[in-house]
DNA sequence: CCCCTGTCGTTGAAAGATCCGACGATGGTA
DNA sequence: TACCATCGTCGGATCTTTCAACGACAGGGG
């Protein structure tokens, strides 16, 4: 328990810091790879779904405009609304994230052999869809 | 990887909740586990082993201490430092928040039976050794 | 048509956590 | 004695997150 914490942050500070060193958010690869899922959604649809605040969304949406790795355009349906799109190179650079993101993970499975890996992946897996199921049942 | 960050950050978030609700904060309970294995330390040492800023230690000790959890001494060999010892109350908090930890790491791992428990405490051991030397290596 | 209510993205203020550079007190050393 | 390092403490700077507004806009009821 302590122990999936303490691996959890430890994963999370690598991962962080490749990221700043790609020059990246954390947040970046939840908001490029859920617009990769789904063409376009709209900000207050990112923000849910990633569960951070609108407010907050604001600021990481600005960076990656400037970067052209996303486009905003008004919804004409409901002039409202911003819809928010991959660009070219929004896309080659969530690939490079993916793989920035699969190194750490090879790293820190290193100890582990294949079966331990998938056996681990399966385990974490149920505790997953547990916890997802069990958030949405609080939420309901 | 992904799901090991999600699920640390996840556990983490439950245990901060569940610590609120106990009155506590998230570096308590290091502090006082720390203090429950070795007999005192001085602070300079708790902020290294818990990797958190002595100058953060500093107001998290002063609500120990109001509480009554602690107590800090002058060493009269070294009179700059403060050593930190728990009182019999401290013992009994620190129960209760391990007892608190021992409920959510339960909940957490519910789908599980008990050899899957055991078999994923072994692979999540096998990885925090191995991320555990490979810190060490790059301290040293 | 005009209001009323709600949602959209945006802004800025407030609160918290963390980091970092001082400071006085103290210890060790030359 | 003089000099430098370390102790705990304090205060400021920065960052993140949270939250309450705001104008723009949509939809519905009168």
């Amino acid at each position: 328990m302590f122990l999936l914490g303490y691996l959890g942050s430890s994963v999370k500070a690598l991962a962080f810091e490749a990221f700043e060193r790609a020059g990246a958010n954390l947040h970046d690869l939840g908001i490029l790879a859920l617009l990769d899922e789904g063409a376009t959604d709209t900000q207050a649809a990112i923000a849910d779904a990633l569960e951070i605040d609108r407010g907050q969304l604001v600021g990481v949406l600005d960076d990656l405009e400037d970067q052209g790795l996303i486009e905003r355009h008004r919804d004409p349906k409901d002039r409202r609304r911003h819809m928010v799109s991959l660009t070219a190179a929004g896309r080659r650079r969530l690939e490079k994230l993916r793989s920035v993101l699969q190194q750490i993970e090879d790293e820190v499975l290193e100890p582990l052999d294949a079966k331990g890996r998938s056996t681990l992946r399966s385990l974490l897996l149920q505790l997953g869809q547990h916890e997802a199921t069990d958030t949405t049942v609080r939420a309901g």
